[in-house]
DNA sequence: GCGCTTTTTGCAAGCGCTTACATTTTGGGA
DNA sequence: TCCCAAAATGTAAGCGCTTGCAAAAAGCGC
């Protein structure tokens, strides 16, 4: 015992208690320091915090977070990082945090739902105050765990009002409504998509319901609904199954802009013009959307600002039986080059 | 007491003690049912499961951590996400991180040493067993405090074979120095670099000084080494500025990919053709450095594999006084369509 | 079966911090 | 100067788990 308690102040890191010691104030007083500074007198405070200083002394997260249950962590699951829009939502996400003091937890599912599951149970174990979700659905049972674990949540991406998780994102069937009806406009009637694959995935799901919806509305059908992984070669490959067909269409809906891409490029490759011949259109604005020759038509994906308030509303303090937040962001429609009137 | 114990047992989440009531065995047994399976008799054990199963128990991570002083949790700290050659790596990270069971805790510097440093102390409050880093300057103290809370960390995206502090990564000097030579031997001798910015960025650093060094042994010098933020845009200007000199490059070295394409883009648009009037390079390898017509002449950094090995060092149990490692990955130039001939 | 070694289990002491609650100090009136 | 409420500080009981050590059980050779 003797033994230990001088190992223990001789070497390794310093504790509450040697500091507690070195500036002859209880243990009590100098966690209050830390945690709710204006408990203490300022002068005792400044003393306290110059023995921190002096022996260099730093809280033991894990022990805190075990005396306090807050774990001053955010979870975060999406599909991929390879995914810019993946990348840049989480980029905001770490930022707002770090300016409060959080830290981020990372976990990614790619696209696989028993995966997604599997991840949100270790970022869980592992103690999370908050967690950001991809989307709506998944698993069963995931939501109950969050619940009993009373672990704040929010998905991202989608926009469901009526639904009991709360929501940051978009409406994606009405954002291809929108591209739908602005095509028509446009004189097409031949359209074709090129989506996602809906498998485990709200988002493409909602995008190619939108699809089918507008053209419904309008007497029409997709000539075709290909999905297909996110990829330039995908969207390639895709084109080419699209054109061998006896009809051909004169615009092309694409899941996101990297499926756009490679149907801009395998356009350009077969000799087809574009807008001229064929219409394309995107969905997320990635910034080779405008720098592409010509310009890629598409929605814009309100990213940062996803980011951010789902930062914010995961960091806010939650009361017991509170109403989920919906918030609807403006996915807007992105004209540019890359469309034009029917042939 | 009495009542604590009773409300314990009927509302919240079920403990380990929870689970040894339930199974008529010691604490201890169930925390070695779930650390070290291998110690208890296998009849005993799935009686123990069966248990934990039943009750849904789950460990509490900030309990485990205090009492075992690991946290099965790594950090990494990039410069940004919104680069995709950081995504990729941390996507890499994070896939192998977790197929061990260990979590990503993850922060940004956006290529700034203070911020770093500031987050890089978050991370090690909050507690990880091991860090990631980017590059392997930085602020003065750093790897000071990483040694006393002997956690172990790894420098990526360099190769310092003599330094105290393990690198995983590739040679930047001299991956440009084998672009220049390439370029002489296509019969280049104005060549201009479009670099990243060096400060805060020993990468940035290291390619503009092999592009020095490289040229200088062939006794030419750069026609000019400008510094731009990596960005399309900045790459399109920053080639403008280059064409307005005097005397014309009939090449151009780019920091990155993004630079290159901002170069090649804007070269189009001002009518140069490219490769016969002007070659560009890149660096990084990113896919549309392939998909862009014409194709980028470029390095490809050896992302995946850095992120994999990044992984298993971090993981790998640590002993006192190793020697740090040093692993060189190739970084290979890839030739493509964006190069040709001097004129 | 017996005595011995080798496994298995249980005991209980922490890990470093937070936070009710008790105690002391402070600061104003009167 | 004295008294009392309010503010500041101290006391100590955990938070849920791991693990060294002791105790008990299980094998094993004869």
């Amino acid at each position: 015992m003797e033994r230990k308690r001088l190992q223990k102040s001789s070497e390794g890191r310093p504790t509450l208690e040697d500091v507690a010691a070195a500036a002859e104030v209880s243990t009590a007083t100098v966690s209050r320091c830390l945690s709710h500074p204006e408990k203490v007198r300022p002068a005792l405070r400044s003393k306290v915090e110059a023995v921190i200083a002096r022996l260099g002394y730093t809280p033991h997260g894990a022990a805190r977070a075990l005396a306090s249950s807050r774990t001053n962590t955010i979870g975060a699951v999406i599909p991929t990082l390879s995914n810019a829009i993946f990348a840049a939502v989480i980029q905001t996400l770490q930022e707002a945090l770090a300016a409060e003091g959080r830290t981020l937890l990372l976990a990614a599912s790619d696209y696989d739902r028993k995966r997604e599951a599997q991840q949100i149970g270790n970022l869980v174990v592992r103690g999370i105050d908050g967690l950001m979700l991809t989307g709506e659905e998944r698993e069963p049972g995931v939501y109950d765990l969050l619940q009993r674990r009373s672990i704040r949540k929010v998905c991202t991406y989608v926009h469901h009002p009526a639904s009991p998780h709360s929501t940051i994102g978009f409406d994606n069937a009405a954002a291809m409504v929108r591209l739908v009806a602005f095509l028509h406009d446009l004189g097409h009637r031949r359209m074709a998509m090129i989506a996602g694959l809906s498998q485990d995935n709200d988002r493409a799901t909602e995008r190619i319901e939108g699809v089918r919806r507008a053209l419904a509305a309008r007497d029409l059908a997709a000539l075709a609904i290909l999905e297909r992984r996110y990829s330039v070669n995908e969207g390639r490959q895709a084109l080419r199954t699209l054109m061998e067909r006896a009809e051909r269409p004169t615009a092309v809906l694409c899941g996101n802009d990297v499926l756009a891409l490679g149907v801009l490029l395998e356009a350009q490759h077969l000799g087809i013009r574009v807008p001229e011949q064929l219409s394309i259109t995107g969905f997320d604005d990635l910034w080779l959307a405008r720098e592409i020759m010509p310009g890629l038509t598409t929605i814009h994906a309100p990213l940062r600002d996803m980011g951010r308030l789902a930062a914010d509303y995961l960091m806010a303090p939650s009361t017991p039986d509170e109403a989920p937040l919906h918030r609807e962001l403006p996915a807007e429609l992105v004209v540019r080059g890359s469309t034009g009137p029917a042939p």
